[in-house]
DNA sequence: ATTATCTATAGATCTATAGATAATGC
DNA sequence: ATTATCTATAGATCTATAGATAATGC
């Protein structure tokens, strides 16, 4: 029995895939993002930041990469791992850095203003979007339990820092939880609309995040400035050394 | 044929529903929510901000209000219509209220603190958490257009107060249109957090998220204590009369 | 042999409709 | 007659698996 061939591809190897344009209003893949794997994490991010996880289906990211739905498990176990992959993406080098500046002695304004700088220039950096990941809708899953502690201590450590700053007198004085959420806020929707590209990030994003955040909590405003000609002679070295 | 009746009351007017526990973890129905429409409206909300719109199952909502999951179609034509209903619930109250203030010429800092006091006290106050509705997820489905439309007017309307406060030099110069990002980034967080009950929210709470905003953006941060009396003083006349 | 794709499809959902059943109100 | 529930189910998904096909690399 003879089948017609289908009009894409199919079999071997990669066959030089077009800089997709496909749903245009949707989502354009950049020409460099050659690697199908790479393909699937830029797309995927981009669509459960902009529709959520759960309302992005497996042959939805795979039309905008241009393969069929079921080629997707090749480079992937399941949708989990693809968002499990953007999560650690994050949470390996967001993660350690709060931790070591929650572990720090110094003041507490120097180190929120670094972690929030560094955060928002990782996610804004980033070739993903990694705006849609951190919400319950993930994280509560089942198989995301890691996910989810490592998120929570992500959270303390914030939460840390800014107990620090108030009992310093650095910081006004609000529960820190409900300051936590309130920059949990910020992150989530900057990193969702800037994030990966989507849209030009301002020049100085970074800072503009984190100024914008340390001039709400700061008992005494006017050392913003300091702070922030501080941390950019740090240059990179964000974390000090021991 | 004779059919074994089911555990649950079937047919007929309301069975005295019990104060409903079910998967506890999740959700506790208060009582006084006896009306069926409200509870799936209830407990409908409180998954949407948890979960997500999408991954929401019409039947996950029946099986906490205690229905049969067809059942929900006598009071709703649609899942989507349950949105639109909450979607209302916000949009009815708080966009007439920020247009008005747009469109007022007094100063900036005190229209925006009225508007954001307002809307958090709102959103905190409500029997529904309205905190997962306003994703892209929702308002950029196809039968949602005049929930989108709306939305853009919010925005519009909120980044009118901040650009003419820029321009009276009350705040500080960042693009407008970030300005507003963070701002929804912080009231969507906090909906979605404190919303309808689901955690207590701290005393003066509407308060505490509008001058925190506030703070951030005051070129002169001691006008906040200013304009914190200014508005109590004025008590529940929140617009301005003509 | 390995890698990357495809077609076909199983099995589990999910939304919504059709039509029966029962309680109440007129 | 109206209202609110139920059972049964249609039809459209959605994730993931099985197994064929073809290109490349050893």
């Amino acid at each position: 029995m003879i089948r017609r061939l289908p009009e894409v591809a199919r079999g071997g190897r990669p066959s030089s895939a077009s800089g997709a344009v496909l749903p245009a209003h949707l989502l354009t893949i950049p020409d460099q993002l050659g690697d199908t794997r790479q393909r699937i994490l830029f797309v995927a991010s981009h669509l459960f930041a902009r529709q959520g996880y759960a309302a992005t289906s497996t042959r939805q990211i795979a039309d905008l990469v241009g393969i069929r739905q079921p080629s997707l498990f090749h480079h992937f176990e399941s949708k989990a791992a693809i968002a499990g992959e953007l999560l650690d993406y994050d949470l390996d080098v967001c993660l350690p850095l709060v931790e070591a500046l929650a572990a720090e002695q110094g003041p507490a304004a120097d180190r929120l203003y670094r972690h929030l700088r560094h955060d928002v220039a990782h996610l804004a950096g980033a070739p993903y979007n990694l705006g849609g990941l951190y919400m319950t809708e993930v994280t509560e899953q089942p198989g995301f339990a890691t996910y989810r502690r490592r998120h929570e201590r992500l959270h303390q450590a914030q939460e840390q820092i800014i107990s620090d700053g108030q009992r310093r007198g650095e910081f006004i004085l609000l529960p820190a939880r409900f300051v936590r959420e309130a920059i949990t806020g910020i992150l989530l929707r900057t990193a969702q609309v800037y994030g990966g590209g989507r849209e030009p990030a301002p020049a100085g994003f970074a800072d503009d995040v984190a100024s914008l955040v340390l001039r709400s909590l700061l008992v005494d405003p006017s050392r913003l400035d300091e702070l922030r000609a501080d941390v950019r002679g740090l240059g990179a070295r964000v974390v000090a050394p021991a």
